[in-house]
DNA sequence: ATCTGACTAACGAACGGTCGTTCGTGTACT
DNA sequence: AGTACACGAACGACCGTTCGTTAGTCAGAT
């Protein structure tokens, strides 16, 4: 085999290809040597890049995480309630359509990590959860929103949000700006009722 | 060991604890043998009841799914599309949050059945949330709903739904049903701004 | 009342296979 | 000469599963 490439590279492509073994199979169904043959490799080459199979698992879910993180932190916090969720959810969705297999592997594959590791990830969710959960209630407060309880509408975006990797279809005809736009409207501007009644509730 | 049951009861036992571990751990990440501990058998043992660990995935599964079905098919054709809608999502809802192990499961471990059980799971689930869009489109044709896309609309919607079985606590403060309303509600009713605009795009 | 034979279900041992990983070796490049 | 990197072989552990055996239970015959 000729020499190909540089050592962070390499790295690189392995990440890459985890990435997608992960996201489609998911984590414990994939070895290490399928993942090796994904890149033309043997198997026990892989570890001169890589610590071991967790740490893998950790780069890849560190790193949409901090993708999440970082997109959001482009929202300005003093932006109106209604337009600051409105990007946060564009921005969410963003991350999630343009890294599909991390995306995946973020979602599904979390709960395999090392319990510290664990732990430090749910910390940094639910720090995630609570800029959104704070322009739900911003926006509770200054009238542009109406909801019953201010969590159980952040459960509920946020549900709708991270559920689209299941079925986010980077091939499928439609745009994923334009999907983007059209899923945080419905999100927004909800099943909008004609008056208040419809539902079976006493009113 | 004394002779304790007869053998359906122990078959269902069974499905039970592999509901519970498969739901927590993943499929692959549980082993025959942990399972048998936690009934306390030793592996071999398990085989006097079941065919093998993929029988008792789509055990589960098909479980879960047919409970969606029979939920749905309680609610009348011939409602109102918002109330028909609202008695949809408080159906599925209900599903997760009284079988939480099985839709976990459901949701995470179907990818992992062979070809052809997959193909069917599919088949159903399509079936399934057709029931969602007509009413959504229904309820766009006579007013009462007001969105861009109903195929969109119904993304959301039950991906709003489905995520749920991640975070729903069972031993948490929140009464199902009472979550199950307030839920519906917010997806009902959106996140309903005052008047149109609020959002950022050119209206 | 006791014996008998069929049956159920749990067992230990073992099967071939795969798992993640280590190690010593070879080789092509700098 | 040194280094980066891929290799084959092998490690111990565990995988899902099979098999022959044993213990307990029950029905019917004696």
């Amino acid at each position: 085999m000729t020499r190909e490439a540089l050592r962070p590279g390499r790295r690189e492509e392995i990440l890459k290809a985890a990435g997608e073994l992960f996201g489609t199979r998911g984590y414990h169904a994939t070895g290490m040597r399928e993942l090796a043959q994904a890149l033309e490799l043997r198997g026990s080459s892989l570890y001169a890049h890589i610590e071991g199979k967790e740490e893998l698992l950790w780069a890849i879910v560190d790193r949409a995480a901090t993708a999440f993180t970082a997109a959001a932190d482009e929202v300005p916090n003093d932006l109106p309630p209604a337009g600051r969720l409105e990007r946060l959810i564009a921005a969410h969705l963003n991350v999630i359509f343009s890294q599909l297999d991390h995306a995946a592997v973020f979602f599904q594959d979390w709960v395999h990590l090392s319990t510290e590791r664990r732990r430090e990830m749910i910390a940094r969710r639910d720090a995630y959860q609570q800029r959104f959960r704070r322009a739900i209630e911003d926006g509770v407060a200054d009238g542009s929103f109406q909801v019953d309880d201010p969590r159980v509408a952040t459960l509920v975006v946020l549900s709708a949000l991270n559920f689209s990797y299941q079925w986010y279809d980077p091939a499928g005809p439609l745009d994923p700006d334009q999907l983007a736009r059209a899923y945080a409207r419905t999100l927004l501007e909800g099943l909008r009722s004609r008056h208040l009644g419809a539902t079976g509730g006493k009113e």
